[in-house]
This record gives C-alpha cells, sequence and structure tokens, in this order.
DNA sequence: CCCATCTACTTAACATGTTAATCACAATTG
DNA sequence: CAATTGTGATTAACATGTTAAGTAGATGGG
C-alpha cells in the first residue's frame, strides 16, 4: 500500500476523460464517413431518431437524440434547409411543432446505414462481443444512476 | 433467435450515445462548479494538466487534455488573459512555447479540487468502486484498441 | 547554402455546446 | 374571464469542436 495521501486520480483513471477518449475513437470514423455525405454526427443522430420512431416534436427529438434543444433548434433549421426534413404546425398546441424525416432524409439513411452497421461490426469483433455489452450495460448503468445528483 | 434481420441498434445500445449519456452524468456537477468560479470545463482539465505536470507546450497539452490544437490555441489565449497561465518562448526551437500554469491558477486548483474529489468520492459511492475501476478498464482498452482503425 | 518538406502553432469558417433571456401559447387559479 | 404560472421553442452571446488553410521556423538532402 504506498499510495500517497490524497493523490488525485491521473487523468487516465478520470472517468469524464476517459469517456472522452473512448468516444473518439468510436466516432472518429463514423465522422469521417459523415464528413463525405455533408452532415455531421448530430445531424445524422437527428435524422436516425426520425427515421426510426417516425414524426416527432423537437422536444422529444433532444431527448432520444441528446441535444440540447438550442442546438437542436439551429439543427434543424439546416436540416430543413437540405430538405431532409420537414415541420409543421402541431394541430391543437401551436407552441408545438412536428418534424417528420423527407424521402430524402430516408435515403441518405439507406445510403450510409451500411457503412455505418460495418463500423459497428468491426468494433464488436476487434473490442469483443461480450466485453461491449458490458461496456453498454455499465454505460446504461450510470446513467440510470444519480436521480437527485451529489450537489 | 427470433431476430430481426438487419435489425440497427436502439439509440440505448449505441456506444457513441451511451458514452454521451454516462459522460453528461458525470460532468453535469462538475460544470456547475466550475461555473460558478467562471472557468470551463476545458480549461480545467488545461490547468489540472499544467499544474500536475508542470511546463508544458501546446502539443503535449493538447494531447494530454483531450483537445484538439485550434480549440487550445483559442484556449490558452483565455487563461494568459486570465493570468492563469503565462506563455513563454521555448529556448531553442522558436516554433514552440512553454507554458506554465501561474499562481493564481494554481490557487483556482486548490479552491476547488476539493469539491471536484468530494464528486468524484460520491460517484465512486454511487456506482460502486468496483464497477468503477471495471467501467474505466473498458475505456482504457477501447481506447488503446485501434491503432490502425477500420477505414 | 538552397530547396523541399516537415513541424508547431495559428487563423478562418462554420457547426455545436452551454447558459440565460425571450416570446408565444397553454394551463391554472382566483 | 383575467392574472398568474408553466411549457415549447427560439434567440443571444460566448466558448468549444471540427476541418481546412496559412505561417513561421526547423530539418534533411543535394
Amino acid at each position: 500500500m504506498d499510495m500517497k495521501p490524497n493523490s488525485p486520480p491521473e487523468t487516465n483513471r478520470s472517468l469524464p476523460i476517459a469517456l472522452l477518449r473512448a468516444r473518439e475513437k468510436v466516432m472518429g470514423p463514423i465522422r469521417a464517413m459523415l464528413n463525405d455525405v455533408g452532415v455531421t454526427e448530430q445531424q445524422w443522430r437527428v435524422l436516425r431518431v426520425l427515421n426510426e420512431r417516425g414524426t416527432l416534436d423537437p422536444t422529444e427529438i433532444a431527448e432520444r437524440s441528446c441535444l440540447l434543444l438550442p442546438s437542436l433548434t439551429r439543427i434543424l433549421q439546416t436540416l430543413e434547409g437540405k430538405v431532409l426534413i420537414s415541420r409543421a404546425p402541431h394541430p391543437t398546441d401551436r407552441r408545438k411543432q412536428l418534424v417528420t424525416i423527407t424521402g430524402s432524409g430516408r435515403q441518405l439513411i439507406v445510403d450510409n446505414l451500411q457503412e455505418s452497421q460495418r463500423l459497428n461490426q468491426w468494433l464488436r469483433d476487434s473490442f469483443g462481443a461480450a466485453k461491449l455489452d458490458e461496456l453498454l450495460d455499465l454505460l446504461n448503468e450510470l446513467d440510470a444512476l444519480e436521480r437527485d445528483s451529489g450537489r
């Protein structure tokens, strides 16, 4: 037990940094793929959510794609400009809107989904399916934690 | 085996999203703490690296704090403006510079390190020390992976 | 020594992250 | 129904992320 008192965690044992580095490893190739198509990682997330879940309002898109509403507002404007999504007013609540992916949007996903899945599969093979699942379980547990937080 | 063919991973089982959500859980309280002091999460990372490792050049700071050089350039300008770091030309290589944390910078760390460690400890207690270590191991393994990448 | 090339850092341009403020509309209450 | 409060989305302002281009200084031949 030769641990120094109050020894702060090395940057390698810092969870925020470790999460950041891991994310970079995984997203790097995906970002490169999307860069060729002209959409960002965040725009891709929004399109995938809309493709999987159908028409949604911005608040739910934000939750599912892990974006804050101010960012999403700008992203939706961009995607609408590219005609990858369309927006319609909510029939009863005039504060809301309904966002739908367009045919072009779906096509963009179709064009890139295979490559995306290939990258996923490569990760599974390289890292190991068991460890990947274990990692996902731990991350989801961590996320499910703290509904109160230590502050 | 009732798996649908080509079934894409749900957003919850997507590693990039899971990493993002987990990071938000961990960083949220830390960000709040730093927000009160007037430094960002990235500025905090740079200061901690400089405090732990001493005088460094920007390239090494970028690696250790997980920032890209263009971001770091702006961050160093900001930190220099706040007199939390100082910059000096490299004695032999005039392309480089040497960045050092100032007394004010060290003081800022001292003032917030305890709270930071308290939040870390709370995470360890809530999540479990064993699982936290396991998670860190998996993340580091993932990071150490792919020196070639699947592209 | 000169040139081609590489390296360290910076700048530029655009997209997103983050917090606070704002606006329109909805829901609630008196 | 009017006033208050809450909600959904947007805007504003500043910081960072990301890619590409630029600049100054080092480095390695010829």
